[in-house]
DNA sequence: GTCAGTGCAAAGCTTTTGCAGCGCG
DNA sequence: CGCGCTGCAAAAGCTTTGCACTGAC
């Protein structure tokens, strides 16, 4: 579903269609939650199809202009990216010790979003929540 | 009020006055909303305070430890800080045109987060919301 | 006097860019 | 066959670390 439309939108936007971002473009429709560069890098690797780290970083340019991924911040340093939010929008949870990243959803957080985002002097299109804390297995 | 708070900490957890801790600590007590690095080593230089850039990190570092400063990331990829909230807590919201940073708060959307936190399970203790939009500025 | 604090420079990381060659359309 | 796509390697940031020296207590 996504991964046709991030092909289709690709090929619409004057692209040519080449291994190494169909690669990314596949691992991350298969991946609900996000993925930094590197971690893309290595499971790419793992999974046979080698690519380069800078057709990583060019792919994930180019799907993030067409807003086909979103930019995923959580606090150490690295870039994080996941499919756009559509179908299944959702903020972070990170543990601060494991560092692990987890998503949740919350209806009523969304409309609260919205409504402070009506009250700025801004034409908001994205938001971000992220939540810090300790995981049940890092405070067991 | 936070400046002598964080002056008092840092001697309290067995740590010696230094003036580059010193004069990190002053910079971010008299600015209401986040700093990259870079730009407190920029603004304490053009203030004659010149402090090496690895005492800034460092200083950072302690007082985030001592939870007296908070890491704050919009999406740009650089390292943002400032006090850790107490007093003025609020959140940002980000001209993604022009990188413009600003505060904002919301109690609605406090009482939102809170409560999603406590459905998760996890043990939050931080949280972090970005909008990114369009400032009046750039539309115009 | 001891040991934390500091500055400089070198190293480490992630991310970007230049360039030659490949291959889609 | 032209031009976008790739990969490699070099470059560019931001951040961290090693080290000798300074200075607080």
């Amino acid at each position: 579903m996504w991964r046709e439309r991030a092909h289709e939108q690709l090929r619409a936007s004057g692209r040519r269609a080449g291994a190494a971002r169909a690669a990314v473009v596949d691992l991350l429709a298969a991946e609900s939650c996000c993925l930094s560069a590197q971690e893309i890098h290595e499971r790419l690797k793992s999974s046979g199809t080698a690519v380069g780290v800078a057709s990583i970083y060019r792919a994930l340019d180019q799907l993030s202009t067409l807003e086909l991924v979103q930019r995923v911040d959580v606090g150490d340093g690295l870039a994080r990216y996941e499919r756009a939010r559509g179908d299944d929008h959702h903020h972070h949870v990170v543990c601060d010790d494991c560092g692990k990243v987890e998503p949740f959803a919350d209806e009523t957080l969304e409309q609260a979003i919205s409504r402070a985002s009506g009250q700025l002097g801004y034409v908001v299109d994205a938001h971000e929540v992220v939540l810090h804390g300790a995981c049940a297995d890092c405070r067991a």
